[in-house]
DNA sequence: AGCTCTATGTTAACAGTGTTTGCATACTGC
DNA sequence: GCAGTATGCAAACACTGTTAACATAGAGCT
């Protein structure tokens, strides 16, 4: 009595993950603001108080999702950095990082608003900081002189290229194809970092 | 009959201003999202129906506030731009970038978030490219054998560093004082940029 | 088997929101 | 002084997140 039915039960059965895979296909439709409880609640078919025996509010629910997120871009990220040699590993992971923000825009604005709580939540903190981890590791890798300031300052480009990239705020200023503009740029980008960092600790 | 009296009058007088200087007011002690209508015309006195004599949604309202913040925003970096000799130029605007974002922390974000449609505002639209323009000329000019890219490049670090130093993202990643951090991280970026962009635009 | 305990649903209600409609009041220009 | 317009108010609508009280299903024990 369990091969077919996929629909008649009281009990939905596996109602935690139904409501992260709706809210993670309403994310990419509309914005992060227009998901709701009750919609995802309808859209699943359950009753809109039934969300809650799964997550303490709307922002918890949030909060697992944006931590997903981070897990599935933290795996792309690692295998990256597998599948690429040392000499060409950065600049696969930097193209790789935009192209995640393009291809799922509301989730990885969600994954760095403020709606979700980086403190006061382990399992997204974790999640956060493994996706660091990956392209810090490459990124020190072409600035062995002042590994973790090379690494943050390589993070902030390629984070800030994605946000702008997000707001197509430079397309209004290079409007090239995207993807040869994310790899000339990042090209350029890897380039200065490795030739620059070395001499110019003082400037004053 | 109009000397003093600040209070009783049926008609407010100054509405729009009252409520985009209460919005201004709200934004930095709570988030964005927790500017509601009705909490400003409470706030300012009048009834919830008022504020839709001056905009026509919501949206509309966080637009107005965001086109103001784009225009102290580029105001500050022009200032910066006269006042600032060419050597030093492109780094104080970069410091002064990140210290707005860190001063005015959810303005800045609603500036750059998707509550704002910068396509469908044309001063808003306007109020951004400025924003943008004095930051590219004092980057351009730091690599002038590719302007435009070394201008984005520059955007997306600073923007970037903004961003991530918002989420407090980095600072369990570099746990230094922030404007000693910043100063010497856009002073590192600055150095490679110069050093970096000439010599290399093929890597394969 | 039956019986209890807990997990997971439902329904009904509350407070709060953005927004619209119709009416009231004040200001402005002839 | 009077018409027309700009600006305010009150009441209502359709939503939303969230809670409380109740209902049902499944798990484990005897």
């Amino acid at each position: 009595m369990s091969t077919s039915d996929p629909e008649p039960t009281y009990h939905h059965g596996a109602l935690k993950r139904a409501l992260l895979d709706a809210a993670l296909e309403l994310l990419d439709a509309e914005g992060a603001d227009s998901i709701g409880l009750r919609d995802l609640a309808r859209r699943v078919g359950v009753s809109p108080a039934a969300p809650y025996r799964h997550f303490r509010s709307r922002q918890a629910l949030l909060e697992a999702v944006a931590t997903e997120g981070f897990e599935r871009f933290s795996a792309m990220m690692e295998a990256k950095e597998v599948d690429y040699p040392e000499a060409e590993r950065f600049q696969a992971m930097a193209e790789a990082y935009v192209r995640f923000a393009l291809v799922q825009p509301a989730l990885f604005r969600l994954m760095f608003s403020r709606q979700v709580d980086k403190q006061g939540n382990r399992a997204l903190h974790k999640a956060a900081l493994d996706a660091y981890g990956s392209l810090a590791r490459a990124a020190a890798r072409e600035v062995p002189e002042a590994p973790s300031e090379g690494a943050v300052i390589a993070w902030s480009f390629v984070h800030g290229l994605s946000m702008l990239l997000l707001d197509e705020q430079i397309l209004g200023v290079l409007p090239e194809n995207t993807d040869s503009l994310v790899r000339s740029l990042s090209r350029r980008f890897t380039a200065s970092l490795r030739a620059g960092v070395a001499p110019a600790p003082q400037v004053r």
